[in-house]
DNA sequence: TTGTATGCGTTATCAG
DNA sequence: CTGATAACGCATACAA
């Protein structure tokens, strides 16, 4: 092996001297549409030979020469829940329509991780960052990818107006879980929250209260249990929820893990779903619809948040800022809520 | 904006001008610990510039100067599978930790689309390639595979001797599954067993009809159905089961997602799981643990396969063969499964 | 320790 | 259409 870099398919130098032409003439060939006279003979000596070794051009030379990477940066930890992996594909594939390529990484959930990550991505020279899960509360990180040299676009969790975000319409979202659970005739309804520092489960939180508020009805503090998005953290948080004195009749889960966790704990509690306790979750991930009791949740369109994060994108990268965007977020009723007596 | 590659936090070449001193000194400083005599005046002026300018090193022009590029290059397609992220992000962590970076493409999962994916990364000068999506019965991307001018590790399926394989023992865990099942007084078991091109979903198959041989059991080949890996497959498939003059009283499904697709048909023919029929799954993704009714499966550890799979791609990108290695796994009893009648 | 010179592979500019 | 030349930002062998 020449390198450890595995360009041993060739370069243009060698090219250039197998087909006797000279180096430049090589990289013009290869990188024009065959002119409307055809090639000329030297031309096709240099495709011949190109084809013969099977040159892969490098980009990284070509990156550091032309001032360009075609390159976007993805920040994304917690890859495996299906939200952001969903996400990612999009995303991805978004990109590679736009003759763009991703570079991700998947640092842990934390600021300090994500900015490490920010840093390497600049440092490979990306020409824009998408970043899925930045922190509400953590007001110097949101000023630094504010100020990036590349331009920056939030998707999926948003912060402040600095930072122009792609974003399902959580409020709404969880307004409509909420209202429709109060449809049902429940009036105690709890509600596993979430982590406070994401803004799609703060968001969400604040539909609820918004919605009770519409309605009149109290809002209980003691019904509202802030967990994290694990399956895990349903179970804990409901089992606080049931262990209350006068516990929820509904309970809305932020996202639809935690509200299979939700699931669990009623197992547990011998208690059965719909009958004994209400559901609804968000997400719409694809397994709900399969479950034992098919999950009732809120459906967004998460192939759509990564094209337009990625559009967004790429219109800033040409001109210079940014758009926002809502997505629209709608109810999916299946089994897992029904009436309270 | 000085270009769109963002690099405007300053080069090598400005910090020396400010500082006063040659280009290589600059590098050198920037390289280098702190010496045993501590810092020369130079080199602290050389610190303080690139601190005051935000300097990022630009990791593109130092891989073509170096021909290294600490990046191994990843191709995995179908990312939104828990097993694939988790692979993923065990990757992309163990990468890190070794001082190198991973560059993720998710392309289709088709063998055109993966060549073409692994051409780019080649492009990019990655030193190795980590692929988690080959096809069994495509012997002519396999030969290529075999032969990049990079180490190339398979992780998640295998095909044949020529690409080494970090892979779980697939083949292990099908035998365990059925034979729990048979254990249990089933005999006439059905296998949802995913598609076939997938080594995984193939092996899984190979030792259900082992352990039936070792039982003496008769192999009905009406009970193999062949899906995708999706919930919906498990759905389908699983009515294909239920329809046969003489159904199943048990399925093993060669993955969690489809398994929970079983638990959909079941509820949909107003089956009880597992009263009416048990079911095993394959993985042990998080949430199984949590569904109303908590699955038996297989559990393979994700986390040590990605692991695993760098720590062999990069010992071979140092000296040459990468090596292979089948992961254990093992039967995680819930309730799902329950004794034949 | 520091400066000098050179080149990694590619592309852009300019002249012929 | 083609060739010569320079430069992108960085790292290294060598000389001082």
């Amino acid at each position: 092996m020449a390198d450890s870099t595995g360009n041993d398919n060739g370069t243009l130098r060698q090219i250039a001297e197998r087909a006797g032409v000279h180096v430049s003439t090589v990289s013009r060939v290869l990188r024009r549409e065959e002119p409307a006279g055809g090639w000329s003979a030297a031309a096709l000596r240099v495709l011949a030979v190109a084809q013969e070794m099977g040159y892969r051009p490098n980009l990284v030379a070509s990156s550091l020469r032309t001032r360009r990477s075609r390159t976007i940066g993805l920040v994304m930890p917690r890859l495996t829940d299906f939200v952001v992996s969903a996400i990612c594909q999009a995303i991805e594939s978004a990109a590679r329509y736009s003759g763009y390529h991703a570079m991700l990484t998947t640092p842990p959930d934390d600021m300090g991780a994500q900015m490490e990550s920010v840093d390497y991505l600049l440092s490979r020279q990306v020409e824009g960052i998408i970043v899925t899960s930045l922190h509400r509360d953590d007001t110097v990180f949101s000023y630094r990818m504010a100020h990036l040299p590349v331009p920056v676009v939030a998707t999926n969790r948003h912060v402040g107006p600095e930072i122009p975000a792609v974003v399902g319409d959580d409020f709404n979202g969880g307004y409509l879980a909420t209202e429709y659970l109060l449809k049902l005739g429940h009036s105690r309804i709890g509600i596993v929250a979430g982590p406070r520092h994401a803004s799609t489960a703060y968001d969400r939180l604040l539909g609820y209260r918004k919605a009770l508020a519409d309605q009149a009805k109290p809002i209980d503090e003691a019904l509202i249990i802030h967990t994290d998005f694990e399956a895990e953290g349903g179970v804990v948080g409901t089992h606080s929820l049931l262990s209350l004195a006068d516990p929820p009749t509904a309970i809305f889960a932020v996202n639809d893990t935690a509200a299979i966790g939700v699931m669990g704990a009623a197992r547990q509690r011998g208690l059965s779903i719909p009958n004994d306790l209400s559901l609804v979750g968000y997400n719409d991930i694809p397994i709900v619809a399969q479950l034992p009791i098919p999950l009732t949740t809120i459906h967004s369109d998460l192939n759509n948040m990564g094209a337009a994060a990625v559009q967004s994108l790429l219109a800033a990268i040409d001109s210079g800022k940014p758009q926002a965007k809502v997505l629209p977020v709608s109810l999916v009723v299946r089994s897992s809520a029904t009436a309270h007596a």
